[in-house]
DNA sequence: GACATATGTAACCATCGATGTTACTATCCG
DNA sequence: CGGATAGTAACATCGATGGTTACATATGTC
């Protein structure tokens, strides 16, 4: 995946908002959950805004909510919101194209990446936000009831 | 995966090491394919050959040969020699444990990048060198013969 | 044995990206 | 009006990464 927390905090936010889903949450009750500045989380959730998955609400008695009910919201639709299209270090990575493995071996690991990126994709698709959600509430210690 | 280039460069050295299979090959000659330090490549190399992929030879006429046959190397065994332990951010994520979401979240976020993971390394698990080699010596142009 | 050629690795530096912070504007509710 | 909030630019800080130099160690060749 990436190296920053962009999604981590992000999956963080919301679920957040799926936990306090009757009202609009402003950023500063969000970044206190988080543990970090505000400045931050609106950061994220403009974002998410732009891929309407939260709506925001300006102005006194304004905040944020989800978009759409938590099951219809997968982490696929959050990586792909918040992280930046991945370069798979191949942005600092010119070899030299004299040499035979050298002109070619780009085009080969494009493809690797974008396999093996694909299946990291398939599997966040699986998860939902609901799914997260049920975790939140579930008990910790045993699994009988 | 990770933003740095380690992996990519890492694939680049064991296809030139595949390439040239019959002699060992000085890091100064590999590091002139990728473009960059041979510094950089022998710490790579270092890796390597700790994870036994690759066999060193010190001294005039030394250099690096590959320790198995290409097809005996998969994708993810490079990955793992040289990729550090995947944080997926999760080390700046400190969340604030007194709130009902922020005390679970974390261990919720490890469930879900272990899944993540495991659907991408499963691709290139899949990938062996000897399928590198072999994109690099196809012709380019048309797929018909 | 001397020497040229390599690896192995520590140490340091420059650069870049991510995060935190401040500050300010625009907007909205009461 | 006035307080609360989003939106965003600008700047500072910090760490990771890659590049570079330097040097010790090992080895084949003469």
């Amino acid at each position: 995946m990436s190296a920053n927390s962009r999604f981590a905090v992000s999956v963080h936010i919301l679920a957040y908002l799926a936990y306090e889903h009757a009202r609009a949450v402003p950023s500063a009750e969000i970044a206190s959950s988080v543990d970090t500045n505000p400045v931050v989380i609106r950061r994220l959730l403009s974002a998410l805004v732009k891929n309407q998955l939260v709506e925001a609400y300006k102005g006194a008695a304004g905040g944020f909510r989800l978009a759409r009910p938590a099951n219809a919201i997968s982490l696929l639709d959050i990586y792909r919101a918040v992280e930046p299209a991945p370069s798979h270090g191949m942005n600092r990575f010119t070899p030299n194209h004299r040499c035979p493995v050298g002109a070619k071996i780009e085009e080969v690991l494009l493809g690797v990446f974008s396999k093996a990126q694909a299946g990291m994709e398939a599997e966040l698709l699986r998860v939902r936000l609901s799914d997260v959600e049920r975790q939140l509430h579930a008990v910790c210690p045993g699994r009988r009831t």
